[in-house]
DNA sequence: CCAACTTAGGCTCATAACGAGCATAAGGGC
DNA sequence: GCCCTTATGCTCGTTATGAGCCTAAGTTGG
């Protein structure tokens, strides 16, 4: 368990850098998505180069201002992926066919979905890769039509009445079924489940299965929808004790909007009087004191972020009962 | 922004494994670390071989298991480092001098802290590195005395007035000064703050100064202090909302000896009544009907963890007020 | 053998947080 | 000017949380 001198790696070795740059446009959520090789939809890949770029972060964002002509915001590190297998496409983009490809998936935040050049890039919803991910407008149809049902089949299919009984219950906790709550940062573990269940295309195309049913959102290249589950996920737990929420918003905006905003990346609807007695009690905002007039009704008031404002105590959880303060 | 083929990286590349290693022994949260290149204390590092390994995580269980001869449990990426400056000694130490290397830390919970070969390897508490996270008997006095003033300095030596109170506002809300409230998830904050501050020996090391006070717990080699500073902070935030205490835990345990392993965890004491009340309503436990005499009191009840128990919605946060279900 | 001490386990209370409903204000369009 | 829309504010009942008090059942020391 000392340190010791191992033998050097074999092989040749490449790594990447893997983003999922995510922007709201008029409440929506929506993700940087790139054409890939052979037609798919892919998450921008850029190599990393480890002779120009001193940390992994300066090298993803001077690609990314490089190729989308603008400068990201916050941006954090989420998963390095390294597993044999996936790597045939994304060799053969860094020009290296046959190499093991290492990557480093990292989550940004842009305020705005900006326009970009033409090169193929290209801003898309979340909702359509994740259709049963958005629960704004209630619980969608299509978990009670094309998942449940779907799903309980799985489960059905298992030989082992115990492993009947585990895939169920697998299934009713990440999909809130027969009365479980909905988790909305469990959109990982739901997408695993889907793949699992054969119910996404991914799992037809890696294992060379015939799809037995339509499937479920539209699919990307590789493991790339994968990623971006992993960053909604990320994402969804972290607007709950970091102000990230923030990074997506103009320098000035109505609560309305911000309302709107948290609402699409959590992906249910909020009681508007409790998210502001909540935004109050943490400082966040403070009004402008000018009015936004087109909100269609009676004029809101404008507000900006303060950075400098301390999370008085905004950041707690659960489970573990606490002291009171001195 | 299109996929596209990029130079290749250049320069040898090497990527390796960190490992944090958990384990609780008496209430005593340890770490297992190794005896580094020129003395210092490492944490364990291996390199990853592509060739022979098919995931990253089978890579960091064969090579723990051939080191050490324990099977680890679980099993959880961390943080992928590939900053340009930190790799010198760990390249010397994967063979292949001048590369530059990543290294993928991943954190690793034990159910006890087994004896080990004595190849150098050892267990040693974390309250070493970080004497100042431990507030189970109180706000520990070097805080007081040992921190506190040294930081309000720091703070006053900075030119602009609004840098001096931003360090001022940065030390309050990381240690808690003033009234402002403990975050026990904070630890990475703390050891970063330290490290600017100038208040650690890695500090002083990287940057060729001399020391102006005594150090602040004991140091490691490279960034690996730093690296274990992620992992409590992730642990920390993660028992709370997934039950990995379990994976520290003994087949059957009493539910003191579980509140003792959190509250090492959580580096602070909690309400028994409480913690119980909140076990019952998460359902994580059952009795199993056997007591265990040698409490030095009245026998106490041995408990088992449910790994099939649904978390019936053990897992929110706050912030975002919900939408009441139904 | 009993008193003092130690640890286990249960009950209750006050307050803060939370989810939800109702009410009022201030614009625009017909 | 009426009605619709959106913004903003207040209040209420329920639940969660932090904390204190009490009893049970062992061990230890005189």
């Amino acid at each position: 368990m000392s340190e010791r001198a191992p033998a050097l790696s074999s092989g040749p070795l490449v790594v990447g850098l893997n983003a999922v740059i995510f922007a709201v446009e008029d409440g929506e959520p929506k993700v940087l998505v790139a054409e890939g090789a052979d037609g798919q939809t892919a998450l921008p890949f850029g190599p990393f180069d480890p002779a120009a770029h001193r940390t992994f972060e300066i090298g993803l964002r001077e690609w990314v201002r490089s190729q989308t002509g603008f400068e990201l915001g916050y941006v954090e590190q989420l998963y390095t992926f390294g597993d044999k297998g996936r790597e045939a496409p994304l060799a053969a983009l860094a020009g290296a066919a046959g190499a093991r490809v290492i990557s480093v998936g990292y989550l940004g935040l842009a305020p705005q979905a900006r326009a970009l050049p033409g090169d193929g890039a290209r801003w898309e919803r979340w909702s359509r890769f994740f259709p049963w991910e958005n629960h704004r407008d209630g619980r969608p149809e299509l978990i009670d039509n094309g998942i449940e049902p779907r799903l309980r089949s799985w489960a059905d299919e298992a030989a082992a009445p115990g492993r009947r009984a585990a895939r169920a219950e697998r299934a009713r906790v990440t999909f809130g079924l027969d009365g479980a709550s909905w988790n909305e940062e469990r959109a990982l573990d739901r997408y695993e489940l889907l793949y699992e269940a054969g119910l996404v295309e991914e799992a037809w195309r890696d294992q060379n299965l015939s799809p037995d049913g339509p499937q479920l959102g539209a699919s990307m290249a590789s493991d790339h929808r994968r990623i971006l589950a992993t960053a909604i996920s990320r994402l969804r737990g972290k607007i709950k004790y970091r102000p990230v929420a923030f990074e997506l918003m103009p320098a000035e905006f109505t609560l309305s909007q911000l309302q709107k905003v948290v609402e699409g990346l959590a992906g249910f609807a909020i009681h508007k009087q409790n998210f502001r007695r909540a935004l109050d009690r943490a400082g966040f905002v403070e009004g402008t004191g000018r009015l936004e007039p087109k909100t269609g009704g009676r004029p809101a008031e404008l507000h900006r972020f303060r950075r400098e404002a301390a999370p008085r105590g905004a950041a707690l959880g659960l489970a573990i009962p606490r002291l009171r303060e001195g």
